[in-house]
RNA sequence: GCGCCCGUAGCGCAAUUGGAUAGAGCGCGUGGCUUCGAACCACGAGGUUGCAGGUUCGAGUCCUGCCGGGCGCACCA
């Protein structure tokens, strides 16, 4: 049930009598100023240059025309020509009953499904292997899968994606010295060995050239199958996998060994990826043009030629510090390949590619023929997705070969994390903050909250709720600001147990749970709501917005809008607590009534925050 | 230098994409527990939205120019 949409169907309908159909497209409704209304209409403002008259004149013509009685109270025409409107506590109170009484749609919370059902790949997390998980993979992993979450909730087809790096130069530089530790690869390392062995060998890669070169050939080693080679990277990855696990497990993140496909998987396919897109933007054959396109000022359509002995795209739009024309490097002066080769053979797997084995069409039983893609990385890479994309568009490779439409190609860019200090979140010491401890202190940081707060919980008890604090906190914090902007961690802001915080909405869902467990009866399928107070009337409406706020967050990608949502509904119910007793309210319809709405409020919380954020809820805390 | 992003209350952030008197939170001040979990609620103070122009009935939002910050800019990912 989306009431913007029934209140959008509505207006456009009055705007089309009153107007004329061509008028009716949007008639921008949306949510208004509570001091005002519930949601408010401003056709008016923008239909009166079109028409040449006076909005307030048009809002009373729209008035005219509009059939909404049976949702709204009398709607008014405010200021320079808003239409406000005020949803009937009648209507709230049969939507909130209607919801009660279907227990499908009560269980969605009163999501719909999509009627636009698409494959959404969504790539995500993508850490590197050899290295231990750090903060730098936190935001991706975490909003990526809300994303993820979010699109299957509604009904896509999601094909999850965790595009590990493990097949780039480095690994080189990492077998060349596990040779050298003459390593035993019978039983498995630690990864936080790997880890130093890293830093170890890049230190050696970069000040003794022997070693550089040796790692170079390693290389070329793994990449040509060396058997010694390939047996040093499986044991390597064998462990960071353990360690990937590990964390995702910790920070519940659906990513699954099916989901998995690194670097490796595209090798070997690198060669005719770039071969099939050379052929892709050969001007129709004729050389003669690409070599026009090569001597031009500017580039003005896209081709792909030799430059300073790499094999380059160059595209319209895209200059260097010296206005030259920036290429998308796509094989190096060496031959070897690189990560945009990469990512162009993996969007060309997902969109374009029939898959014969089951090992291709993991995670599903079938092709994929992606409808939309969402990269979910860091903003800085907002150029290089950029050039990435218009590559495959120019190529014609963004059409789906089953629909024959274009395929969505989103960046989910997001902004970097930063220390109180508002500089790069890093450790004293300088080094990157490790996932594995970060997450290991943020428990220990809630278990002392708890411990403070409730201090007859058993230990037991205490362990569990201090991991769910810990670890809700961390991820909450971060999805609840909008992606797009860097973010500044604190701990003491995310562990306050008041304001906009994981602790607080987790607590607010306790007293939800610990009413309805001492009002001990279930809920009949049939109540009548009763929204006499201001506050169950307030608690009632945010309830039914809830379909609304998750095709925001849907259409922008934003999963701040629905922490947002719920933060506001929390604060809902604590209004609606406070001034309206449950369990001893006055008469036994009101009463239940009551119940009726907590259970809701329940049941939208533990959607949105269970199911869509993954983050754990308490009975207890 | 060129390009992208950002600048909102003391602090960290919102603002449904051009709509009304810019909102909540933290912190500060005041009030509320013999009733369902006070980890809560209610009330208050706090703003020239970096600066200056422009477009518009209407600008935090769009355009131009400054100031300040971040990031990216050829063989790393």
């Amino acid at each position: 049930m989306s009431i913007e949409s029934l209140l959008r169907e509505r207006f456009s309908q009055a705007i089309g009598l009153a107007f004329g159909s061509q008028f009716a497209n949007d008639p921008m409704v949306k949510p208004g100023d509570p001091k005002f209304a519930d949601y408010q209409c401003n056709a008016a403002l923008a239909l009166s240059r079109q028409l040449g008259r006076s909005p307030r004149e048009l809002a009373a013509e729209i008035l005219r025309h509009l059939e909404i009685a049976d949702m709204c109270e009398l709607p008014t025409i405010a200021g320079p020509g808003f239409i406000n409107v005020r949803l009937s506590t009648a209507w709230l109170s049969a939507q909130l009953g209607d919801l009660l009484a279907d227990s499908a749609a009560k269980a969605r919370g009163g999501v719909k499904w999509t009627t636009e059902q698409s494959t959404v790949v969504v790539d995500y997390a993508g850490p590197n292997i050899a290295k231990e998980m750090h903060v730098g993979h936190l935001r991706s992993s975490i909003l990526g899968d809300v994303i993820a979450r979010i699109l299957a909730f509604v009904g896509h087809e999601v094909v999850r994606q965790n595009h590990v790096g493990d097949f780039g130069t480095q690994f080189g530089m990492l077998i060349r010295q596990a040779g050298d530790l003459k390593l035993d690869t019978g039983e498995l390392p630690r990864i936080s060995d790997l880890d130093s062995y890293y830093k170890q060998a890049a230190e050696r890669d970069k000040n003794d050239p022997q070693f550089a070169a040796e790692a170079r050939q390693a290389v070329v080693a793994l990449q040509s199958g060396d058997p010694e080679a390939l047996r040093l990277w499986r044991w390597i990855r064998e462990e960071s996998r353990r360690h990937c696990r590990e964390i995702f497990a910790l920070l519940n993140i659906t990513l699954t060994q099916a989901d998995e496909r690194g670097e490796s998987f595209y090798s070997h396919r690198l060669p005719e990826v770039v071969q099939l897109l050379s052929a892709a933007l050969a001007f129709d054959g004729d050389g003669s043009r690409v070599e026009e396109a090569r001597e031009s000022e500017y580039v003005t359509k896209a081709f792909v030629t030799q430059s300073q002995g790499a094999l380059c795209v160059f595209l319209p739009g895209y200059v260097d510090k010296d206005k030259k024309p920036l290429p998308l490097i796509i094989r190096k002066g060496d031959g070897a390949y690189l990560y945009a080769t990469t990512d162009l053979a993996a969007l060309y797997f997902r969109i374009i590619e029939d898959k014969t084995t089951p090992e291709e069409t993991a995670p599903l039983d079938h092709n994929w023929h992606a409808d939309r893609i969402i990269y979910t990385t860091d903003a800085r890479q907002a150029q290089h997705f950029a050039m990435v994309f218009d590559t495959i568009r120019a190529a014609h490779w963004d059409i789906n070969p089953v629909t024959r439409r274009p395929v969505v190609l989103q960046h989910a860019a997001f902004g970097s994390i930063l220390g109180e200090d508002g500089k790069p979140f890093k450790t004293r010491s300088g080094e990157t903050v490790k996932l594995r401890e970060l997450l290991t202190e943020a428990v220990q940081r809630a278990e002392t909250v708890v411990r403070e707060k409730n201090p007859d919980l058993p230990v037991a008890a205490r362990e569990l709720v201090a991991r769910a604090v810990g670890i809700s906190a961390v991820k909450y914090a971060d999805l609840r600001q909008d992606r797009t902007t860097d973010y500044q961690f604190s701990w003491d802001r995310m562990l306050a147990l008041e304001g906009n915080t994981g602790p607080y909405l987790q607590y607010t869902f306790a007293r939800i749970r610990s009413i309805l467990r001492k009002a001990g009866t279930k809920l009949p399928p049939s109540v009548a709501i009763n929204l006499s107070t201001p506050q169950e009337r307030d608690l009632g409406r945010r309830i039914l917005q809830f379909n609304d706020v998750i095709e925001a967050v849907l259409h922008d990608l934003k999963p701040h809008y629905l922490c947002t949502y719920m933060y506001e509904l929390c604060g809902s119910f604590s209004s609606f607590y406070e001034n309206c007793p449950v369990l001893q309210a006055a008469t036994p319809e009101i009463r239940q009534s009551r119940l009726a709405l907590s259970e809701l409020a329940g049941m939208v919380l533990n959607i949105g925050w269970h199911d869509l954020l993954g983050l754990e809820l308490l009975e207890e805390m």
